[in-house]
DNA sequence: AACGTTGCCGACAACGATTGCATAAAAAAA
DNA sequence: TTTTTTTATGCAATCGTTGTCGGCAACGTT
């Protein structure tokens, strides 16, 4: 009943472990027949070799770490069911840890996972992450790194992101064709790469129909959401903005989902009040209170890009010769909460 | 620039491994002054033990495995943010694994973590598993396993349950209340545990107010919703019923929402035409049209709960004389959606 | 002076698996 | 029959760490 090794298959049948080791691996240098002795007698012990026992000798684990903000994102867990499709096809497995929008803890996360030996990281950063030294670091010592989603703009790797600036701008422009004028954007922290590009992207459809930009409409969340304080402060003082915005353009999830609540608790109507367009991948956008317009990200795709990217980088780790950044289209899905009122 | 080991400080220092290990878990039979200098170098190097052949030496891994059906889901998502902060303070680290409510992937996970030399097992079954050799297998071996929300029956171990009769007697006594009368109930497999006992709860509820229950107004999903056709086939099967149900009682996020989703598709209104409560713990809730009226669980609680059991009987093996089914209380939040129009 | 204690440290084995090298026996060639 | 080659197997080192054992001083005790 207890767990077998190489060892008692060899005191079974009376063979040296180097035997075993060799006749289970199929090498050519072992006797058919004492081959198929040790197979069988495997087999019907059930015999599995220590995974632990050869990352210790191989000094790699056959697994891939993923440093993500939230689980509870319906982004990140698509993101992570198609790094899993693409792992498990390529004979490894998915170590998750969360990063909870702290440097703190991904740091935390980033040590643990590096120790444990896995082959290789996926990194979204988190809200606070400005320092990369830990990555850095790691990755001259041989650990690849691909980064998805949230990217840093100054590091050589390869990298995987929506078009957020095609997104914002499809998102901001089908605002304005709706008739809106006065549009805020509530984003994240204002170093991360998907706030940039989304803000860029806001910008130019703003400029492109010639509607300035007004700096007090752009709020940015330092933690993307995780504090309730944080956006109430910040929807708030649009809502009571001498000049009170007509739409809201939010970035993510969580600032989409706390806005709207913020929003119906002041008493104001979506959209007759201030219409909405959320950058996210919720899965009841649909079923809202009114129904979310949304820009969706291919977030299994994404997961899938990146893990590809990974595993080319561990399994050839000197074929790369130029990192790519790959940039996957966004889609916009207009729905009840960003319709002009047609009276 | 490399990963350093003790071996490295030991020929830095002109010591042996065996002086360098003890010294830096302080063992007093170790020169203060050595002990300093080696405290010292390590600091320097930042040396780290690797756990790893910590693992293969003492056979555990400071880490416990999580298996649940899917982690975008709300309840699943915060049970293991509450695992991760009981884990964490003790010492341990969390692997998760999804089984997709697929029995094949849960075996498959089971292996994986225990051929990880996980020290424990947090087991939420998939909607497939009836059959648990697997898990008997494994903590026959001395592998401590807790399960958690869905349980198998027969099984002897610790248990955390949410109150699931208590919940469903709750929110199906409410729609009587409302006025109610032909009230269906959509949920998960036959064979599951909190199927069984929300069942019951919805039924004591309806023997309770003299309703007589109905057979062909309880459907079960035997994929948990995970199969749009399944939950699509079952809810039109209501929807077209002779004596179309007034109100539905739905069991899990998804079939909460695939069912809204369905009703508003058929272009029938909540309440007004059908009323729904959930069994739910989404975030959104709140948000949706209309707003959800749900049971919610003590996912994190559940989760810190299980930890702790769990991580009580890996440190303390014998001192464990009966096992405990813990069953924490749900409560209902009444919203839009189980209101009976005033008209 | 002989013996026992104590303090400090190193050699070795072990955890499970792989692998280069050595070697025994068997087969082939001389 | 002797030598060479082939075939099949075992030995030992390795990965990083810890535990057991034992050794050698330097001290105190009789």
């Amino acid at each position: 009943m207890e767990i077998i090794t190489i060892k008692d298959i060899a005191k079974a049948l009376n063979l040296s472990t180097s035997t075993v080791s060799r006749a289970l691996r199929g090498s050519y240098e072992i006797n058919p027949e004492t081959k198929r002795l040790v197979m069988e007698y495997a087999e019907r012990m059930n015999y599995r070799p220590n995974p632990i026992a050869l990352s210790l000798k191989e000094n790699r684990s056959r697994s891939i770490g993923v440093i993500i903000p939230e689980i509870a994102n319906n982004f990140f867990s698509q993101a992570i069911n198609g790094m899993e499709s693409i792992a498990y096809n390529r004979g490894y497995h998915v170590v998750i840890s969360q990063n909870h929008e702290s440097y703190e803890r991904e740091l935390v996360s980033t040590q643990y996972l590096a120790q444990r030996r896995v082959d290789g990281l996926l990194v979204s950063l988190s809200g606070e992450s400005n320092d990369l030294e830990h990555f850095k670091e790691l990755q001259t010592k041989g650990l690849p790194i691909v980064f998805f989603d949230r990217v840093p703009q100054d590091y050589i790797t390869h990298k995987v992101i929506a078009d957020n600036f095609a997104g914002a701008y499809e998102a901001t422009e089908h605002l304005i064709k709706q008739g809106f004028r006065r549009i805020a954007h509530l984003t994240s922290p204002s170093w991360l790469s998907i706030t940039y590009e989304r803000l860029e992207g806001y910008k130019k459809a703003l400029q492109n129909h010639d509607i300035p930009i007004e700096d007090s409409y752009i709020k940015y969340c330092s933690h993307g959401g995780m504090i309730l304080e944080e956006v109430e402060q910040a929807v708030m003082e649009l809502i009571n903005h001498p000049n009170r915005p007509d739409a809201i353009f939010t970035a993510g999830d969580r600032l989409s989902t706390t806005c709207m609540s913020l929003i119906r608790r002041e008493g104001l109507r979506i959209p007759e009040d201030i219409a909405i367009v959320g950058f996210t991948n919720l899965i009841t956008a649909h079923l809202l209170n009114p129904a979310l317009s949304a820009v969706r990200q291919p977030a299994y795709e994404m997961g899938q890009l990146a893990t590809e990217f990974l595993i080319d980088l561990i399994e050839r780790p000197k074929a790369t010769i130029r990192f790519e950044t790959k940039k996957l289209d966004t889609h916009l899905i207009i729905r009840d909460s960003s319709l002009k009122a047609t009276t």
